[in-house]
DNA sequence: CCGAATCCCATCCGATACTG
DNA sequence: CAGTATCGGATGGGATTCGG
């Protein structure tokens, strides 16, 4: 029973967003709702039903989603954004929008290159 | 030159600060200031030569820390966050919170799992 | 409809050795 | 001191197939 001195307490939270589709299945739920497994996969083009079994089991065992299955055939199984979930909205959001200025920001970047570039020949 | 209609500028962000070592480092630069790389070496430990240099690159290649090398012998080569890297500061703060209540959570959880069981028998 | 099982490739990361 | 170069294991993720 030893518990860490870990100062880095961030990679918890990077370990649960990290994932190729975490992002976009967190921020769909998120919008959305409550979805079921087949209209996420419409959603989420280019995933297939392994990747999107895989991330949603992950997000599920660190109890940011939910799985509600329904014993009935064909079989349905929703899933949602659990109350605890929703405490990452803001480092979402806050990560959405540093994304849209760092856009800016890397054009204006090749813009300066280019024009030192020009300033040279 | 298409422009990409992406919803999720999420990844932007995750994409810098993924990376074994990454939110160390910068946590480690933004405290202490300009360090030199057997500093940051000496204060990481575990980390290799090579995914010290590596993780350091990609930073600097993100515009996120800048790398000044003093041409003398021996060589000296000094890191620092950026003014730019700076503005991730407040999300790598909001992850550090979050991820000390997920520890919390974390416990809360196991505890009523173990409830749960002791239910039972 | 939902998902498990298998195969396969790319990238990540560690260990080690070498260089100006 | 501050890096490269090379090797090899581990992991992530895609394509495909099978099952309840």
């Amino acid at each position: 029973m030893e518990k860490k001195p870990e100062l880095c307490q961030v990679e918890d939270a990077l370990g649960i967003l990290v994932g190729k589709w975490k992002p976009i299945i967190l921020l769909y739920l998120l919008q959305q709702g409550t979805k079921r497994f087949s209209e996420l996969k419409r959603s989420l083009p280019g995933i297939t039903q392994k990747m999107l079994t895989k991330q949603l089991r992950e997000l599920e065992d660190e109890d940011i989603i939910e799985r509600v299955v329904y014993p009935q055939v064909p079989p349905k199984v929703e899933y949602s954004i659990t109350e605890y979930g929703r405490t990452l909205e803001p480092i979402l959001e806050a990560m959405h929008e540093w994304g849209k200025s760092h856009t800016a920001h890397k054009r204006k970047k090749s813009q300066q290159q280019l024009t030192e570039i020009n300033k040279l020949s």
